[in-house]
DNA sequence: CGGTTCTCCTAACATAATTAGGAGACTCGT
DNA sequence: ACGAGTCTCCTAATTATGTTAGGAGAACCG
């Protein structure tokens, strides 16, 4: 007599499990580094015992994928606040400050996302459909300034995750490298001119 | 009556061992992965049981150690190879591209060697040594064509370790970002050409 | 030939992922 | 309030892997 439950109470608290889960398993994986991560751990932290987690969970793997399509939504979202002003190259440096900063801010997301370094590790599809809005949002972003074409793209990847790479790599929470980015950035701009100059030309 | 013996045969034999299993560890991290090895599977392509490989290394990171000071070895032998025109911008592509070839025709050893994703893994003081020996060559010789400072041998470190990254992990047997290698040490020396000028300006 | 060393083995253990199956708590319609 | 169904979490057991302990047999050496 009283009709469809407006919300489901069962589903809500088992969303909420999944994402406590979630949230220690990258508690976990920061602290123990990513392939550290271990669903001991995990169900230690949350309070239980391994084999309760697979009900929120089919594997191991499975908590990989969430976290993996988690950080690229919050990748997505870091996208979407960067502004443009029209000048090019003061664009340019907010963007990569942007990716780099996001990347640094959190080496063990940088790693799981930008890296393919766990085991037998392949996002699901639906992750990867997730991480491809993130890059194409970046690749509509550069188009917005002035900035296509494979090659120019290409190059210019390069040169923000070897920056932001070694960052991490080699200087975790300093600042050799990034420091070089508007350096970087101004090399790139500088480039790219000439090139597309040149393609005017006879 | 005969005097010391001129060869150690139980030593040859036990090191010829040790390089067998080696090359095994080699071949099955290449085609599992580095983190998909397992000494089973090494022990199994030696014809042993995996307890009988701790008479050749004291663990599994010792395998990996070995691994990492072969590879070492193997980047010191290379960069000595390698030599000078005279030609800043012709010796620098030489080298890049020296560098990214080395890297690129073993991608697992570039993992090994370059980025650090096995879950504890240090490199030995020892194995260490050889790596630092192979870096401090590779800044000898950029020294030698006039590219010295930190901050341009960081840059450039980022760029072509940048490139070589996106190669490996997004088009791996292919050439994509290497094809721009030539050209992003045109945008690099443009750049430091600039920058020293600019340095020796009022 | 006898002792030493070397090589490799089997047995056993710890940790970790995973599966099977069950006990108790919660929910909902009646 | 009660009973069926569901949900949550548990214990027990399996498999894979790294590792240690200890021993049997072959190789070597005087």
């Amino acid at each position: 007599m009283l009709g469809e439950p407006i919300r489901d109470r069962k589903a809500e608290r088992h969303e909420g499990t999944k994402a406590e889960i979630l949230e220690a398993a990258w508690e976990i994986a920061r602290a123990a580094g990513l392939a550290g991560l271990t669903l001991r751990d995990v169900a230690h932290r949350v309070g239980m015992r391994p084999p309760s987690l697979y009900s929120y969970f089919a594997s191991k793997e499975a908590v990989y994928d969430a976290m993996f399509a988690q950080g690229c939504r919050e990748f997505l979202k870091e996208q979407e606040e960067v502004g443009s002003t029209g000048d090019t190259l003061a664009d340019l440096k907010v963007i990569a400050r942007s990716f780099v900063g996001f990347c640094t801010e959190d080496p063990t997301r940088y790693q799981l996302l930008f890296q393919r370094t766990i085991p037998g590790f392949e996002p699901s599809a639906e992750a990867f459909a997730i991480s491809v809005k993130g890059l194409e949002e970046l690749r509509r972003m550069l188009a917005g300034i002035g900035i296509t074409g494979q090659e120019s793209l290409d190059l210019l990847t390069a040169v923000v995750t070897g920056l932001t790479d070694q960052q991490i790599s080699n200087d975790p929470g300093g600042d050799r490298w990034i420091r070089l980015l508007d350096e970087a950035m101004e090399m790139y701009f500088a480039h790219i001119s000439k090139r597309m100059k040149a393609g005017d030309g006879p």
